[in-house]
DNA sequence: TTGACAGCGTTCGCAAAGCGAACATTGTTG
DNA sequence: CAACAATGTTCGCTTTGCGAACGCTGTCAA
């Protein structure tokens, strides 16, 4: 009851439940109770009611002492989709430039000081990496994404975001300065794209580019590909493409209420 | 406390706030305080609470007396689908058949007397008509994927599912009679296939094939294409294609624990 | 073998969280 | 503009759910 008194408005209950739900993510597929309590940072009693509720809803599915999500969780997805009408008006527009540029095309937002993945176009010969979906989240510092997701944040936000994240050395090219990775962050504002190489896969080159609006929301696309023998050439014709996919997105107003 | 007393076990606000989550679809993007509170079944001041949290949370945003989804939602269903897997698994294997077939490929399963779509393959040339998308749900009765997962259910059970939902006539060509349906569903699981043509979209004709093995939860994959000229061989080249694709997901066992 | 221990899931008395009748506020109709 | 209808918000009473405490199970060292 110091400053920060709770709200009669809020249900504290609920919001710790969500936080159950919420700590399902790629590395821990399932958990047992005692790790979604240390996890959601609750006490485990608490987390058990979350997590049994969760059950009882069809969210959760309990086997043994391992509890993971089922395929409901999607639904809940689906009408965001939906609602936002993805399948008409994001989808095509990413798959047909795709195509086009014979390789995979991201688009994503920021969320939580990482980079979630909104859609995702699907072409044959994508270069299947890590497998990423919509609802993935990546890391902020070390892709391209990210780093034009951030440069389209007042500078000061950027950097504070930037703060809020850990940087670890996916390999050896990994920036770790903060203010190195914010003259890049810098420079993809200046330059209206961005580039990174190495940084979080070895090899990969990752392109992006912005999509909204400025002063909205953040919203970017991208792609990734193996590093090949023109590097120049391959980033010229992809961000092109890029940029073709972002402006077809904005003329269809496709991302403008996010 | 009659019969049914409240489970210790279980956190009653918790529940009551998913439900308010859960009531935003397709049909409503966007809801007032009121309409939540109609649609979940719960009392305003209940609504609005769990409304709040979800607001706080992330979840939801608030845009005058409009609610409506962040896309923070996908980050729940991205942990789904990253713990099965289906960025690696699944989505490849669908795109590269459909790639094949050349036609838009689809797996779905059971969710509340509904057909919840998993995953979509995506091609160009795909007659987009509704947009769906994963986490989309569409009608159980009339289309050939809902009938396939019926016929995966032991009979007794296909048909309480079948009771559960209403039948709206979509077309004109919708069966309105259980006892029909339930015919094409036994026929349906003599067979190993699905078709249906025009009760759900007039002039479009719907195929399906089971995934899952039999006795797990029914899985099942599924396309639809405007019926051709030649009817016959159309089905005989999509089931075979789609024949194929199912042999290749269960080979990966890429949704035995669904 | 056994005692000590660490980690897990589960219980229960008490504090506080949230339910919903009642109220305030805003839009709508005759 | 008065009467109404529908929405958003408050507050006292009751129910809910918090978390210390418990029992259980598997693990390690003496």
């Amino acid at each position: 009851m110091t400053a920060a008194d709770q709200d009669r408005n809020i249900s504290s209950s609920f919001a710790k439940g969500l936080a159950v739900l919420a700590v399902f993510d790629a590395e821990t597929p399932s958990m047992t109770l005692a790790e979604i309590a240390r996890r959601s940072g609750q006490d485990r009693a608490t987390a058990r009611r979350g997590a049994l509720t969760l059950v009882q809803a069809g969210y959760l599915r309990q086997d043994g002492r391992m509890l993971s999500l089922t395929p409901r969780v999607l639904a809940l997805a689906g009408g965001f989709l939906q609602a936002n009408q993805f399948g008409r008006r994001v989808q095509p527009v990413l798959n047909r430039h795709a195509r086009q540029m014979q390789i995979e095309v991201t688009l994503a937002m920021l969320d939580q000081g990482r980079v979630l993945l909104l859609a995702q176009s699907t072409v044959e010969h994508g270069h299947v990496t890590y497998g990423f979906t919509a609802g993935s989240h990546i890391p902020l510092a070390h892709t391209s994404l990210g780093r034009m997701l951030l440069a389209g944040l007042p500078e000061e936000e950027a950097a504070a975001g930037l703060a809020e994240t850990d940087l670890p050395r996916h390999t050896e090219a990994s920036l770790t300065d903060p203010a190195a990775i914010l003259d890049r962050v810098g420079e993809a504002r200046a330059q209206g794209y961005c580039l990174t190489d190495s940084e979080f896969e070895a090899g990969i080159t990752g392109y992006a580019v912005p999509v909204s609006r400025p002063g909205q929301t953040p919203i970017v696309a991208g792609c990734s590909a193996p590093r090949g023998q023109q590097p120049e050439a391959d980033a010229e014709r992809l961000l092109r493409g890029l940029q073709l996919c972002a402006a077809e997105l904005r003329q269809a107003e496709a991302v403008d209420h996010l």
